[in-house]
Parts: C-alpha cells; structure tokens; sequence
DNA sequence: TTGCTGACCGACG
DNA sequence: CCGTCGGCCAGCA
C-alpha cells in the first residue's frame, strides 16, 4: 500500500473517512498529514476536490471556527449548509452548531492496523 | 527559478 | 472587535 500519495489523495481519504453527522476542521487534517502549520492546502486540496469527480464529503471540513468558510465553493452559499442539514449537523449563522461535540479528529476513531 | 495565489491559523496592535 | 502580517506548502505561468 502506498503510504505516500500525493498529499490531495492523502486529504481525501482521511475526509471520506469521516463518519457521518461528524466535522472536523482544515487544521486539523493538516496536523494529522503532518503539515501541521499549513492548513492552506487542505483547503486547497478541498477546492481541487470539489472540481473533479469525487465522493469526498467536503460539506464536513469546517475551519477552526466551526464556520462554512468554503461555503461558496460548492456552486452555492447555501449548498454547504444544506448539506450539513442533511446530515443531522445544525447550521446557524453559517456556523455548525455545537461544533465541539461534532468535531471529529482524523484517526481518532479509526481502527488501528 | 521566481513570484503569486490559496476553503487556514495564530499573533500583534 | 477589527485589521494586518507572517508562516506554512503545493501548483502553475
């Protein structure tokens, strides 16, 4: 198995990987691939998911904050937060509603090999 | 190679 | 509270 994909690949599979009604932040994805102060490029790894074919649940990465900043890269301001919805995440105020009860950390609740 | 950009984060005033 | 700056790394012209 290839531990080293490129790192959008790497992002992607941690983001699928997050269970549902779950968010976690950019930092926090970051910190677990180990690019821990570059939080930048898991948003920019979010923004060439959402481009192409993917079944990556960007909806769920939220920044630190809790707040839908990406929001408007899903075609709509409002799809983001439909999504969330949908999925039993309360959104207020472009907020996620208890965000800290949410809040998933990558490999936290994974199976260790 | 250089320079710019980016769905962030933390610090500073 | 708000604006600004630096850092971090990858992709692209």
């Amino acid at each position: 198995m290839p531990l080293k994909e490129s790192f959008f690949q790497n992002v992607y599979e941690v983001v699928e990987k997050i269970p549902c009604g779950r968010v976690t932040s950019y930092g926090a994805i970051a910190e677990y691939l180990g690019l821990r102060g570059s939080a930048r490029m898991v948003g920019w790894a979010m923004t060439a998911s959402h481009a192409g074919k993917n079944n990556v649940p960007a909806h769920r990465v939220v920044n630190r904050n809790g707040l839908l900043t990406g929001k408007h890269h899903f075609g709509g301001p409002k799809v983001m937060q439909q999504l969330l919805e949908s999925e039993g995440i309360q959104v207020k105020d472009d907020r996620v509603i208890e965000f800290e009860k949410m809040f998933w950390e990558p490999g936290k609740e994974m199976v260790k090999w």
